[in-house]
DNA sequence: TTTCATGTAACTTCAAATGATACGTGAGTG
DNA sequence: CACTCACGTATCATTTGAAGTTACATGAAA
């Protein structure tokens, strides 16, 4: 299968909004993603049906963050975007009447069911105010006033 | 992308073989799988290249499992197949320029590798003898002598 | 030599993310 | 009011890898 990247995707739209003053269009958060508007409104459908970004119409439109950084986590955003799948191996039957393949379902279930929990709980902890202040961090320091545009040549 | 069951379904395998005797035929394993014998050999096929399992062809041929169940852990057969992928998200970008993308990428990034870390520590804890004797836990006393063919009926 | 069973290549099917095109809706602008 | 901008969304193509299937070669035993 091909990995799943939406949330490591939208995290990246959502630091770039939160980087720039006004609205947003997916026009141009596509172009910083080098991909396309339609990619984006996608993938922040969720997040507006949770209101944590708002989205108009018309001129001067485009998207905004509708909450505060510091009260958006990982995990509320993996929730918006419709809980995916975090695992790419699972058992091969649900409901087996088999009892050797029920004991490999536990064995197995119950490990894929704890590093599932691991990593919610980490999702959990990380703001999307931390890892704002983590972007600058990385910058160096006369290049506060990157711009969405330059942002991407370095 | 569909769900990899090859680590559940080899176990399945695996178990079945160690409750029969002599050498079991990949169309014997494939019909206790409901599923095809290339199947059950493209499974086979790395497990015999590290030695957990030997084949023989011709009459009386079939598979045999090669070491004691109890060295024998899950890991051992995770790495046998391959290591394939266990989480089906991640990192849109490996390498990216953009500073947000560099910071999404660690933070999510650490957070995957802890539970991939997790899953595969959980893997070695867990060994074929266990799961073999989680088996017999299940079973209704009686029907110790439970076969291959009749293993599915219940 | 016939039969059985593995070893493999090649093809089809399937699922889900991603990419792209097209068109509808509503909000501003002139 | 007409026009443009930007979102909303349906639809289709592409991609990737597991799983299933068919076909045939190889080697061992009867």
């Amino acid at each position: 299968m091909k990995r799943d990247s939406r949330l490591s995707g939208v995290l990246h739209i959502l630091l770039h909004m939160a980087r720039q003053p006004g609205p947003q269009t997916s026009e141009t958060l596509a172009r910083a993603m080098e991909t396309n508007p339609v990619v984006v409104r996608r993938l922040m459908a969720g997040l507006r049906e949770q209101g944590l970004v708002r989205s108009e119409k018309g001129h001067g439109g485009g998207w905004v963050i509708a909450r505060d950084l510091d009260r958006i986590t990982l995990r509320d955003i993996y929730e918006a975007l419709g809980e995916p799948e975090i695992l790419a191996m699972g058992n091969r039957t649900e409901a087996p009447g088999c009892l050797v393949e029920q004991a490999v379902n536990a064995a197995l279930g119950s490990a894929f069911d704890e590093a599932e929990a691991l990593l919610l709980r980490r999702f959990g902890e990380v703001t999307l105010a931390q890892l704002s202040a983590d972007v600058v961090d990385r910058m160096p320091s006369a290049a506060d006033t990157t711009t969405l545009e330059n942002a991407h040549e370095a």
